[in-house]
DNA sequence: CCTCATTTGGGTGTTAGCGTACAGAGGTCT
DNA sequence: AGACCTCTGTACGCTAACACCCAAATGAGG
């Protein structure tokens, strides 16, 4: 037996399209497991596929020659990868990897590209969505040049804390470095900054949000604002 | 007697119309004076226009509450300034200013958008250079992070002279320090080891790129990958 | 020619985060 | 239980860039 057919449309994105524009798009649907740590993307590459994640979290990466590499921006729920595709590239230019296992919706970028030139919600929610990631961008280039590793740390557990069911996750000192481009070490200071102030607690790669409004403070204004990038794209008078 | 009809064109997406689009759009296009250090837009502020540079350049800045501000991308006759527009944005995010004297033709933002929405030539052109800018800007994010000041000058002086008739151009230590969101000594130091090495010259505001292959050398990476996300804009197949 | 504002040079002490290294703590597997 | 591996804590010297400061040079205007 089939799974109903609004079970892809825990994505924000895919529930915001009409009933019968779900109708069509839904058979070229495919759910697919995203299990954490595989790469979905790869710099420089096609991009066979868009994902709409259901649940878990996808990371956008860049790279640099040297093998620095950073977070450009984190897709839940609330978004895509992929937008490139309807702005017409043909080539990824960032890594995509899965940061915290879930499902994803995931569609051709063939099907993706004609369903975006149709026009309507869908189309429109996609603009939106890639406008809050430009803007996002924006906001992450000046936060990467400002802000201390202690704010920005606690800017991304935020975002990760939004996207997860409970208050606890999967976690290392060493991934979240990758993530911010900094040493493990740097983290495992600024983190237990944060420990010791009651704002979280961890062992052994799990983190558990203990005092959300207290993070909220310790992080820096660029959670906020890139959060409100987003909730924009569903703002809009249906 | 008017300019002729091409005066606009300098800039490379109006270019790419054809000429049935750009004869319909060109009774639209008011040319505009650049005076430098105006600002364009503000953030958080509707943009009733959008922007062609023909000559000169824009910058996009982002501000930190704090103060603190940052340059996100420039815009020569290579691009525009306002694609969020045809995202289906209302405000700006950022701010722009003009960073170096030139002409625009400039273009409502509602004409833009119906335009934009025809389809056609013009249409891809702006889509892809959207696709330029947002893969630019998760560059700039790796770049602020990891880069020091030295490279990211020279990036910058690179990225100017692109744009810029000669070799010689009006710039202060002052303004190079708020476009990379540093401190003015220290863009006293980059510049000043820049000098010494010969591939730059300055006095009292004007600089002059003095060995342009030694700069690219002393550029960080980001240079060459940002002007080849641009580069592919236009390298479609007509 | 002199004055004055702008621009540049440079100096001092401070700091966040780096590179590196090592030790302990907590799980896992046999 | 013991061996092992992953994860976290911490320490030490180093450096890029900071904040703050003042002095010199340059060019424009009266």
């Amino acid at each position: 037996m089939l799974k109903p057919l609004t079970a892809s449309r825990r994505n924000r994105i895919l529930s915001a399209l009409s009933d019968a524009d779900y109708a069509r798009l839904s058979p070229e649907l495919e759910t697919v497991p995203l299990v954490a740590g595989t790469i979905l993307q790869e710099e420089g590459e096609p991009m066979p596929y868009v994902y709409f994640p259901q649940t878990g979290i996808l990371s956008m990466l860049a790279h640099l020659e040297d093998g620095d590499s950073i977070e450009i921006a984190a897709v839940g729920n609330e978004g895509m990868v992929g937008v490139s595709v309807s702005l017409g590239a043909t080539m990824s230019t960032n890594q995509v990897l899965t940061q915290v296992a879930g499902v994803a919706s995931r569609l051709s970028a063939r099907r993706f590209k004609a369903e975006f030139a149709r026009g309507g919600r869908f189309t429109e929610c996609i603009a939106l969505y890639t406008n809050a990631l430009l803007a996002s961008s924006g906001q992450t280039i000046a936060c990467n040049r400002f802000h201390h590793l202690d704010a920005r740390c606690a800017r991304w557990l935020l975002a990760t804390h939004d996207r997860v069911p409970g208050d606890e996750f999967v976690l290392t000192h060493e991934f979240l470095a990758l993530m911010l481009g900094v040493r493990r070490a740097g983290v495992t200071t600024a983190a237990g900054a944060l420990q010791r102030a009651g704002l979280i607690s961890y062992t052994q790669g799990h983190v558990r949000i203990r005092d959300r409004a207290g993070l909220e403070r310790a992080a820096c204004e660029c959670y906020a604002v890139v959060r409100g990038n987003v909730e924009q794209v569903f703002k809009i008078p249906a």
